[in-house]
DNA sequence: ATGCACACGTA
DNA sequence: CGTACGTGTGCATT
């Protein structure tokens, strides 16, 4: 056996002192223990031992202040910096496996001399490190000693011989030294005038301290014997002082003290907790190594769970669940078919992670859940699905990660917990589910305080965190699709198809891929020499509104572009839902993406069921696939009514604007008559109507009188008397505009009317491209923000109200300002009202807020609901 | 296999 | 040179 004993508190000491002031990005400091662990990774790599035990110091050394009562006397307190890296260091010692050893009222150097003694006697080598030279005493040929010198990582090395050069003594001699030339840093005097040369000159003639005392004259001159005449006694003292004890009641499991080093896992957990990059980046992150010993393992007051992967180990991960509903508050990740578990009490925190599958973890997680502890997670809506089809019932989230750290850069979609842990923590995590457990309650503690900080905390924990549930059961649920009606379609389509492809290639000559814009191009604009052609960067510009406007005089032009849609709805509606859809039940489910858009909009993927078509006949047939599950059932559809027009007017507070809502005004036509001055008993025609349409959708847009005269194909003279009516009929929604874009460029940011930012750096660009685009986007933001605040404030409330009530009813979908319902049709008229005063009493704005509600048994035919069927209160 | 441009469906 | 998305195709790149 080797054995290394350290003097931690020594060891520790010196790092504090040796190194600047670090701390981590918490504030924490951390200089002392990441000094300390830099020691202990290269004595473990230098000495090799084969035993290592860490002393410390605890209590007052009653023996030596009792013998001396100003022992250490003057000693300051320990700094507060360095004091709270104690128990950090202790977490380090954990981690390697190092027991502690401390009696009370001992120093650590006794604790040190005692074991020593014990390990010699055992005929046992023993390297002792420390931080100062108090312990040379005890050197001899089985023990040596390492102390640090400059730095952290520089140690000098005692063995006998080495104690010899240095002070021409034995080390048994050292009490006897020390008691003569005293130890400031200890309090002890000495004889006043004897330094370390006299002290050893002194010893190496007389050969004891005992000796001198007994007989002065050896000291070899009068004054020295005087000195030792006048002061013997308080250096005998000083000496008895400075002897470490070595028979102190010491048992030690020399077996538990067997050192073998951590795995790389459990080094990177801690050495991230610590932000020890330097030390991180020597690691590779672990892949698959369990994070904490197979055996639970206590330790202080630091409790780790067992943690394994493996089938048998079910009942392990269950016990730590179990033993987590104590816990105040718990974290869970999902990686692949792994969950992870963190748990955080007032003793520490602590991680597992293991399979989903298995009845005991599913009865802990419920007790979990059931339990007060706050939980937390990273895609709650992810974990919410895994838990629901583990048969997990009543899971709940008070945070998501993911959303809270979208709400602070809608820019990203931070659909990892690496993007997260990346920007937020500056942290590289290890591909590990308990590993990321962790990772989360460190991003929910960080980000919920900025949100705080944004006055964003409402926002997040009454809006988009209730959010994730309601829209994980909307996943859940799905729409029935009816693969008959579909295929119908599809037929049709592909007769359609085949058609307008042989008619295309007739005209052109020759068979070709109209799908193709470059073929089509050349087609078009070199074979057939269409005048009119435009060229983009890589060839010909082929798009709708270059064709659109040849169709008439070229019949080519309208076939491709009937070609273009027929297939478009094919290739990705018509084929692809049925390989979509559930078997088992028949049902479609989309996925709802809660942090893809940097508005604060859902999305839709999987298949995105935001864009099912409802322009064109064909497109809008594919909707007759959408059905209610049963006869006994219906579909719901509830849409606000111009509620980016609503919002417009409410956030500038346009007189005119607000009274026409106010009095249900289709607004089209009230703008039209202010545009173009129609007379309150004219007639306005159906192309003002058009182009006051134009002018309000290019208002939230934020175009401009180019963008317009473009859209209505109109002079740019022209468009711009138009702009210039609409403002001056509407003055202070130009104001707001003007109002949102310096507020932009003032805070960095624009607003919703739930606080929701957006961040528009460009707002001040150089670049007039840049700016412009910012411009639009910020003109835009807030008004599509802000509708998309209501409508998930009305999903939020309805989704409980329907739950309160216990209709037979379910949301299905959300298509931005509209909501899918799936209702048993004896309640139709009760959730519609519900739901329309849900939507509608969102917010409180200074305009009404209209919702139309429509029903039918499938999404094509549903048909506007009568007032009776679902009256207002 | 992956990424880009284009095209086009929705609000 | 009007906002916000997702998805499909072709075609160039790796």
């Amino acid at each position: 056996m080797s054995l290394m004993l350290l003097d931690t508190y020594g060891l520790v000491y010196r790092a504090f002192f040796a190194l600047p002031g670090l701390t981590t990005s918490g504030g924490q400091p951390i200089n002392a223990v990441y000094g300390f662990t830099m020691m202990l990774n290269k004595l473990i790599e230098d000495e090799r031992p084969t035993h290592i035990i860490a002393a410390f110091d605890k209590g007052m050394p009653a023996d030596r202040v009792a013998l001396f009562a100003q022992y250490k006397a003057q000693r300051q307190l320990m700094p507060d910096e360095l004091r709270g890296q104690f128990p950090l260091v202790r977490r380090i010692l954990e981690t390697h496996g190092i027991p502690i050893v401390e009696m009370e009222g001992q120093e650590a150097d006794d604790v040190i001399a005692t074991l020593a003694r014990q390990a010699e006697e055992a005929g046992e080598q023993t390297v002792v490190v420390t931080g100062d030279l108090d312990l040379l005493q005890i050197v001899d040929d089985r023990t040596t000693l390492l102390t640090t010198r400059r730095g952290i990582t520089e140690l000098g090395r005692y063995d006998p011989a080495a104690v010899r050069a240095r002070f021409g003594l034995e080390p048994a001699q050292l009490p006897d030294y020390r008691g003569l030339k005293g130890d400031p840093s200890d309090n002890l005097p000495g004889i006043p005038g004897v330094g370390e040369k006299t002290a050893s000159k002194l010893l190496q003639a007389a050969g004891s301290l005992d000796a001198l005392v007994a007989n002065p004259a050896l000291a070899g001159s009068p004054k020295l014997e005087k000195l030792i005449e006048q002061y013997g006694e308080q250096a005998c003292l000083c000496r008895t002082v400075s002897i470490v004890r070595r028979d102190l009641p010491l048992t030690v499991d020399w077996e538990g003290s067997r050192y073998s080093a951590p795995s790389e896992g459990e080094l990177y957990r801690i050495y991230s907790e610590l932000e020890f990059k330097t030390l991180l980046a020597k690691l590779q992150p672990p892949s698959d190594l369990p994070l904490f010993d197979k055996e639970t393992r206590l330790t202080g007051e630091y409790r780790s769970y067992v943690s394994s992967v493996d089938p048998p180990e079910f009942a392990a991960l269950a016990r730590g669940l179990r033993a987590a509903a104590g816990a105040q508050r718990i974290a869970l990740t999902l990686r692949d078919d792994t969950i992870g578990v963190s748990a955080q009490a007032a003793t520490g925190t602590s991680f597992t992670r293991g399979a989903l599958a298995h009845s005991e973890v599913r009865d802990a997680l419920a007790g979990l859940f059931a339990s007060p502890t706050r939980a937390g997670a990273y895609d709650a809506k992810r974990v919410l699905r895994a838990l629901h089809e583990a048969g997990v019932e009543h899971a709940r989230f008070d945070d998501d990660a993911m959303i809270a750290a979208h709400l602070l850069d809608p820019s990203r979609g931070f659909a990892d917990i690496e993007d997260a842990a990346a920007v937020f923590l500056g942290a590289q995590l290890p591909d590990d589910a308990a590993a990321h457990a962790d990772a989360t309650f460190q991003l929910i503690e960080r980000l919920r305080g900025r949100l705080e900080e944004r006055g964003q905390l409402r926002l997040y924990e009454e809006l988009e965190v209730p959010l994730a549930p309601v829209l994980a059961k909307m996943e859940a649920v799905g729409i029935t699709i009816d693969a008959r009606e579909l295929a119908r379609v599809g037929e049709e389509a592909d007769a359609a198809a085949a058609r307008l492809q042989a008619r295309v290639h007739d005209f052109a000559g020759e068979p070709f891929n109209i799908g193709s814009p470059q073929q089509l191009g050349k087609i078009l604009f070199g074979k057939l020499q269409i005048p009119g052609g435009k060229k983009t960067k890589t060839g010909w510009a082929t798009g709708v509104e270059i064709l659109a406007g040849l169709a008439r005089e070229y019949p080519i032009c309208a076939l491709v572009l009937e070609w273009r849609e027929v297939t478009k709805l094919k290739n990705t509606y018509i084929d692809v839902i049925p390989q979509l859809v559930d078997p088992r039940d028949g049902r479609l489910r989309t996925e709802f993406n809660q942090t893809a858009t940097a508005t604060g909009r859902l999305s839709s993927t999987n298949p995105n069921l935001q864009n099912i078509p409802v322009r064109g006949e064909l497109g809008r047939r594919i909707r007759r696939a959408f059905v209610a599950k049963n006869e006994e059932y219906v579909l719901l559809a509830a849409d606000y009514s111009q509620i980016e027009l609503r919002l417009m007017a409410h956030l500038s507070g346009d007189e005119a604007m607000r009274e026409a809502f106010a009095e249900s005004q289709d607004i089209h036509d009230f703008t039209a008559r202010q545009i173009f001055n129609v007379p309150s008993d004219g007639e306005v025609d159906p192309n003002q109507r058009r182009m006051a349409k134009s002018v309000n959708f290019g208002l939230f847009y934020g175009m401009s009188e180019f963008g317009l005269a473009q859209r209505l194909e109109i002079g740019r003279a022209e468009a711009k008397e138009i702009m210039t009516a609409y403002f001056a009929r509407f003055p202070s929604v130009r104001a707001y505009i003007e109002r949102t874009l310096e507020e932009g460029r003032r805070n960095g940011y624009v607003t919703t009317i739930l606080g929701r930012r957006r961040y528009m750096p460009d707002l001040i660009s150089g670049n007039y491209m840049l700016r412009g685009a910012a411009e639009r986007e910020a003109t835009n933001a807030p008004l599509q923000g802000s509708a998309a605040d209501l409508m998930k404030l009305a999903m939020v409330r309805i989704d409980r109200a329907l739950e309160e009530a216990e209709y037979d009813a379910t949301m299905l979908l959300q298509i931005h300002d509209e909501l899918i319902f799936e209702v048993h049709k004896n309640q139709l008229s009760e959730v519609a009202r519900l739901v329309r005063i849900s939507m509608e009493e969102a917010i409180t704005l200074s305009v009404p807020l209209e919702v139309t509600l429509k029903s039918g048994r499938n999404w094509y035919d549903v048909e506007r609901m009568g007032d009776e069927a679902a009256a207002r209160v």
